[in-house]
DNA sequence: GTAAAATAGGACTCTTCGGGTCGCAATTCA
DNA sequence: TGAATTGCGACCCGAAGAGTCCTATTTTAC
């Protein structure tokens, strides 16, 4: 079955947390993870590598966290992916042709090199803000006359209270 | 990287081998493996699968060997890559969507099954022939309109005479 | 100043699965 | 009838994904 990393589905996810954020909120990995009751420190691990791709921005100490460093609307989806998973090829030689071992006698290359444009394609027009609720769909995410909708002002998940979390100031609508 | 897996290459490789060969002559696995260059039993048993799958028939013994149970235009790629790597799911939840662990917290199944949706799409209308040397592949794999080519009368790859080949009849013009 | 909370990063284990090999059973031809 | 050739399933190994643990650094709260 191919299949994308379990990884990426944690990583779609905490975004998705992070694009119902105010503005110059954050969110710790551990309040996501806690939020989706995905292990803490996996989340923790899969935000940084979101981090070394620029993808969310940074702050440390105590109420520090995580946030997106660009609208949700600006962040396709395949750029998560990649970030996580490393390059999109369903061939081993869709990166590099030069580099087959079986260059002479392939001719898989060119049939799923039209497929992988395709998801290219589709994945690239995706964006986060598709995954939040109330996102409507592109009819053919193909296409090229479906803009990204904008971030809906949806209410926010409820996050869990965390042992550590200030009660005085409950970030991200944490108090439900 | 998500990809195909090797198996899944050779597995096309080998089909498309098939499909270059006469109506009603066989092709071993060991030959295909040897035209190629793949190893022997690997590629043996792809084949075993493909056979399983209803894409193949064989013939035991002596001078038997594997050909294509139907013409090439009418094997979807889909078909032999779900055959090889089991169902397509981009996601843990694509196949059964009540069997997800996280389905009260998840935001990335509907968004991700439109990409599957597609994929689906492209690799059922792409067929075998579309592997064969000199196929043209239609504009938009993903439209209605775009028949499967029927099998072009190329020259099918000359495999090399192996010793245990027969030298009277040789098999799938392999006399070079 | 100190403790707590959070990120940053690496090392490590466990499990799963793809890739590959080996031996046996079945079939066909001489 | 037996040898040759193939199909077929069981088995093994290594890589990669998934997850855990530990330490260092930074920032805020008390």
């Amino acid at each position: 079955m191919i299949r994308l990393s379990r990884s990426t589905d944690y990583a779609l996810m905490a975004l998705s947390d992070l694009a119902a954020l105010p503005a110059d909120e954050t969110l710790s990995a551990r309040r996501v993870a806690a939020g989706r009751g995905l292990p803490t420190d996996l989340v923790a691990k899969i935000l940084q590598g979101l981090r070394r791709a620029g993808l969310v921005s940074t702050r440390q100490g105590v109420r520090g966290g995580y946030r997106l460093a660009r609208p949700p609307e600006e962040v396709p989806l395949i750029e998560v992916i990649e970030a996580v998973e490393g390059p999109l090829a369903l061939v081993e030689c869709g990166l590099d042709e030069h580099n087959c071992s079986l260059t002479p006698t392939c001719c898989v290359r060119a049939p799923l090199q039209r497929v992988h444009d395709l998801v290219t394609k589709t994945l690239s027009r995706l964006t986060l803000s598709h995954l939040l609720p109330g996102a409507d769909f592109p009819d053919d995410p193909a296409a090229d006359d479906s803009p990204a909708p904008r971030a809906p002002e949806a209410a926010p998940p409820a996050f869990p209270r965390l042992p550590g979390a200030s009660p005085a100031r409950p970030a991200a609508g944490a108090a439900g």
